[in-house]
DNA sequence: GATGAATGAGGCTTCATTCAT
DNA sequence: AATGAATGAAGCCTCATTCAT
């Protein structure tokens, strides 16, 4: 019998029939989202299987149908929620033309939306901060299907944009992440501070691209 | 070493009868030492006051002696471990002088150098990410005594340096953190990766100064 | 005797399928008839729940899948421990008639019987008296349910043996208690003397009743 | 230095020497004085002789310079503060005189006056009814000392008022403590309601001396 | 597939007792 | 005499995991 979720119970035997599957078929998905909410709430080791259970409507017993232990319904949530931004970073990438200004404009967008302010990612770096040295894989997936191709995205865009003469060359080109930084900062003070900390964050990127594009220095340093 | 325990006798009926009192003044910052190491190790959750005790060279019932809970003794840990670094911030702040460029070069030293690469402060941050919001006290106590003075001290350098001339007049002023966020990216970098990326700090630093200095663009522009 | 554990394993399909579900269903008595032996023998604060749990045949876990804590299962073993006694004090009254002073008699028969003499009465009353303080409803649960309507009897039966000219009129039916004070003083002794100390019971309630009826005095006193 | 207690502080060295030695002499007393507190309020395995110890005003060190465990606390408190009754019983039975009916009397105020309302007296019979199977000496103690010796002068004063003609023979001199048995059922009710029943004793045992003196019956019975 | 009763290892915490000072 | 730091055995309770149904 269906008990206390969200799911839609509707009469008639087929439509019935449909909703099991789908539910059957779904069930993997659904444990890993309620998983997501109770390690978010609690921290790895603080959660209980069974209030993961009780929040996806299921039973422990079904948990240990799906998954082979708490750990890897940990990894399988990390991986499963991590999926879509992965993806979006291939598309980002595969948009990007016209200026090299305007790229790195968009790439600081999507980084501001989707790093600094999206709940989900905000909360899988917590993960991967927190249980990042038990679960050293998860670390080194992110790194390769993330952080890496993100930063060298930056390093193309500005390396381009310099041999087209429309950026200046610095020794930042060696380092690409410093260009986004400051979103990642604010995704730190976002896991520390919640609410407490409410930040206008269209008045920080503007912050941000301008110090990006202008520096401090009145006039331009050499050598520096 | 001194393994913390009463098998070193020496000599002496000074040091002798001073034993018993100096035991009873330096147990407590044992135990969190001790208990810095493990909660590193382990997490919160995971770590057993029993090894806490045994790192620490005393028995569990001890740890009860000095602390009232686990609870208790991880926020004192924390403090206990985090102390040295609020003071250092205040010395930096006193010796700050001459030309602006270069005070903003001392703060980042102080900041690549205790921030970025300490281990101290690197685990402590972790703890504040992965614990913080079952222990807000120990955050707002971080963000009163170091984050927010640290971001000020920031703010003032870069408006007396514009004051002065020195510097441009930038929206970074608004969010003087966009200057240090490199350095906590770092210690980012540091937590996820460990030693598995070694970078390059000195040059880092050259990196992120010169950019903060001189931006990207080749030439000014204006209404960024 | 059966253990009450899963290696009794009789053939017949229809028992064996019945197994789990009488499991189930008995386990929460077999637990509180286990607890009621080992809290009489050690008294609540030092009765280990884990030798509840091996007296019933089951492990500690067992215990708290079904009861949350030691308290509960006190609190439960006490109200499934007077249950019987409860229940019994309604068929005498239902069954109460003729003279009265033949009810009174019935009354004492079941007084003696149930309150003095059985074993389950007297720790469930040592236990009332031990650990009351700590829990009060308990206390006021067998008042309610047992001492006062049992008071009530008495004092009905003795005013209308009073109103039917059988008795006479006393002070005492002020305090119908009284009339079972010997009973209950009986009670007291096996509690505090145990086999120490053997009372002929029979010549105990002729002596009460021979008292209760006639007096000490020679001659009948007024006003006394 | 004399720390919160109801000892005084007199100033002038003598003074303060007498009250030293004299504290010392009484330190033992005072000790099973806050004993009895504590073992009141929590009961044996759960008090505390750190809870004793604040009690006393000296610490845990000190109990066990004059008490060689907890247990040898319980029963010198018990010791302690029985002794006074057991005095008092001997005196009141010197006191004994006149007619028997007044005897009966004066036994019955005692008995109210002492075991039903004084508090010390009703606690240590719950101790003696919650710990005695753990320490059956303490309730031999308290049988010869008290409960036999004041149920043979009940026995000795019906027995002498029979013979002297002012008494009928009846089969109760053959149990004289049921002669008693309301007062014990008095503190048995304080043991259990505590201040929630509040009972008119005047009147209660007004109630109890006419049903002892004259019974129910209307006329006399014979061979009851 | 799903359930949920049952297990048992493990950790936090308490506290009687000891003993150096 | 008295202190109080230290011990360590012991008990309550949790929860990942199993498995009969």
């Amino acid at each position: 019998m269906i008990q206390s979720d969200n799911r839609i119970v509707m009469t008639g035997s087929k439509v019935k029939a449909r909703t099991r599957a789908r539910r059957k078929a779904e069930r993997p998905a659904e444990i890993l989202d309620a998983a997501f909410e109770e390690f978010v709430k609690e921290g790895y080791a603080a959660t209980r299987l069974e209030d993961v259970a009780a929040r996806a409507g299921v039973t422990k017993g079904t948990i240990y149908f799906y998954f082979e232990t708490k750990e890897r319904v940990f990894e399988e949530m990390i991986r499963h929620m991590s999926q879509p931004i992965f993806s979006e970073l291939h598309t980002l990438a595969a948009s990007l033309d016209g200026p090299y200004r305007g790229r790195l404009r968009a790439m600081m967008g999507f980084l501001y939306n989707r790093i600094a302010e999206d709940r989900v990612p905000r909360e899988i770096l917590r993960f991967l901060i927190a249980e990042g040295v038990r679960f050293p894989e998860l670390i080194d997936r992110h790194d390769q299907e993330f952080v890496r191709p993100f930063i060298e995205l930056f390093r193309e865009v500005v390396a381009a944009g310099i041999a087209a003469g429309e950026f200046r060359a610095t020794a930042a080109l060696e380092f690409p992440d410093i260009f986004m930084s400051p979103a990642l900062m604010l995704n730190l003070w976002a896991m520390l501070f919640g609410k407490r900390r409410q930040i206008d964050v269209e008045a920080f990127i503007e912050a941000h691209f301008d110090l990006l594009m202008n520096g401090l220095s009145l006039s331009r340093e050499v050598g520096a």
